[in-house]
DNA sequence: GATGAATGAGCCTTCATTCAT
DNA sequence: CATGAATGAAGGCTCATTCAT
């Protein structure tokens, strides 16, 4: 069985493709619900749909999630993670003074987050927060605190090094991800129906600007 | 839009029975449906528990709205008309330098709509966006361009008295406000569930001053 | 309000036939429920038949139960009520020796619950007993366990008097009650289906000949 | 019926490996299917459920069998062609007198099918005989009507013999039966759902005592 | 005006059945 | 022969909406 399986396999074109197709199911699946959820919010979500557009019917969404609700924690968790390694490896990669860290990590957040489908999950969890606490708690910690310890890891050290004024670090790292988090709940909510277009690269510079203006030490001296 | 209505209440025969009706009970209504589509959001939301909170029955709230759309509407446009004049009020109330009235707009911003129920609607908006394209943006023109236009005036005047740099104000308004909308749909979607408090006094303060610090010509001292 | 419904009520003659359905809906709902649940099973009964024959729509029916199972239990529960009160009845209306109350006890047994609907519930029972372990364990207990309980009573009753044998009174109570089970479920399940009429007079007579037979002290010699 | 198979097989050429199918696995899955459909009654029986006990996938049960409804059908009919076996070698292995029969058939049918999982037939019959009409009409022909017939000729004997009264041979049939499949029924629907044990010797004991003391002539005074 | 019983369309979920491998 | 991924019809349940009172 197994031979005969084997040397199919090995002859024709269409075998593979197909087996392919079915290791590749959840992840398609799990593409098509964010999209979805991201677009209706949970409740507006209709199963057919989400099955539709990673096309397969209805019935086998259940052969990988048990139901909606598992299916949209599924999609949270699973854009998560890669999410997670992301920052992680946006800190890790960058060196030179905090100030310069800064600014590359705003340059490299727009890129892998603000500009890709993931930055689509901030608003997903603000609209479902209060239908999946658990959900919004899970993101809050693994996402929202995370990245707050990385950026006070930044102004801490820059504050050490004496780059930076002595200011109050939980205040500041909030207004530090506030724009990066407002426009991207922005960009994929109310900005579609905004008659005024939004130049996010001018916007993120000035912020970095502004920011480290605030932040730095005396007369210190910028761009 | 008010002026508008008296005049109208004052004159006809059918109208002011009709208004009559939309000023007693509907106002009631509209109360707890902004309530409880702020907590469940529009799908989630059930007409039944509005009509509950508002101390009616389920078919009454039919003998003022259509259906749940038209009520959802009715929300967002009833809650947005005194929140437009609110911002009004506060910038056309505010005198002194610029500087002085982008901190004064700050604060008036957080004490009349920070830190009221009229907080909610941003983060009801945001997360409807995409199924009532028109609701959202009727809130963007109302709402959104208006505290942009405001708040440029501000800047622009700033910058044409010499107090401000000339920065790109599109970016420099969009970077003023981002802080507040952040601060005003976290609180009430994701804060709840997040374990780390959140001073935003301390918060808000330390926008003003670091805004005007970016903002600020040259040398400027500031606080 | 409530005097405003009244004078109504007293008035008119198409009001009262309105509100008089309204009060009889549950009823008309379980004794539907019963029919369906008894002539199909409960997993093969469709909410929308029930409601069809109780002249209401689908969504009616969970105005009064809140699922097809709580409806089920409500039938059995509802349809166990008068049940205990005709058998206490029937026990409690006889007199003169034991054997004379025995006989009168399967005639009225008959009369009142084997022939008519009620006798549909032991079969409904016997079948979703594995389905429903606390339904079952409820109708053992009201119904089963009382029905021996009063049959005990009687056989006790004839003992002591010297009238009947010492026999098991436990091993007595199930063979005096078995053949009255089996016709009720053979008469629901199976008897349709059976080319051959069964007299169900004559087969209970013989049962209370030959059980009276049975249970005599007499000086009937056999085996 | 079994004769016919035999001839069948030994003959043409399709047949034969057609039959070899329906002997190896099938075995397997009927087996498992019995335990499931009286477990759960037939819509409640998942075939999943059925494949997996008996150690394939669900596709493979659709080899043997075109649907669940064939293979409820295969079940009854194989079920009971053993227990007709079983019902006639009774009855051919007995002698003696008629009460002497009556008394070794009842207790040879609770040793080969009350005691065994043949016993729970009948309760799967009455259950699903609303569902199954042609299968029920079936099973009453086949069991039911057979089982009298012998249990009939018993009698007739012993009447014909002068060892027996001349009641009504159809009442007295039916009452001999009925307390067997009373006990069969209960034992595997209500019974563990009751807190009171049930002896099942003893009943039986007592249930020929007292028949073979109502059928027996004698001079036995009643009533 | 107000009520609340009734409606019925819509959607999630299950599971018997099919079929490419 | 056997697999198990995929299908899609069926049915339980919800809830916005209607309407007789």
């Amino acid at each position: 069985m197994t031979a005969d399986r084997n040397s199919r396999t090995g002859s024709g074109a269409h075998g593979p493709r197909w087996r392919r197709r079915r290791e590749a199911r959840p992840g398609e699946i799990l593409e098509a619900a964010l999209q979805v959820f991201v677009q209706r919010g949970f409740a507006q979500a209709r199963m057919e749909e989400i099955a539709r557009r990673a096309g397969v019917t209805k019935g086998t969404v259940y052969l990988y999630f048990a139901s909606k609700e598992e299916l949209f924690r599924a999609v949270v968790r699973e854009t998560i993670t890669p999410q997670l390694e992301l920052i992680e490896r946006i800190v890790a990669e960058h060196r030179g003074s905090a100030a310069e860290l800064f600014r590359q990590l705003v340059r490299r957040w727009w890129t892998v987050v603000g500009e890709t489908e993931l930055a689509r999950l901030p608003k997903l969890m603000v609209a479902e927060a209060a239908n999946f606490p658990e959900l919004a708690e899970f993101f809050v910690r693994e996402v929202v605190q995370r990245a707050r310890g990385i950026v006070g890891g930044v102004l801490r050290r820059g504050i050490a090094a004496g780059e930076f004024r002595e200011v109050d670090v939980e205040a500041a790292v909030r207004l530090a991800v506030a724009p990066l988090l407002a426009a991207a709940i922005y960009r994929h909510s109310l900005l579609p129906c905004d008659s005024e277009p939004w130049d996010f690269q001018k916007y993120l510079d000035l912020h970095v600007e502004f920011f480290l203006r605030g932040i730095a030490r005396a007369e210190a001296s910028h761009d």
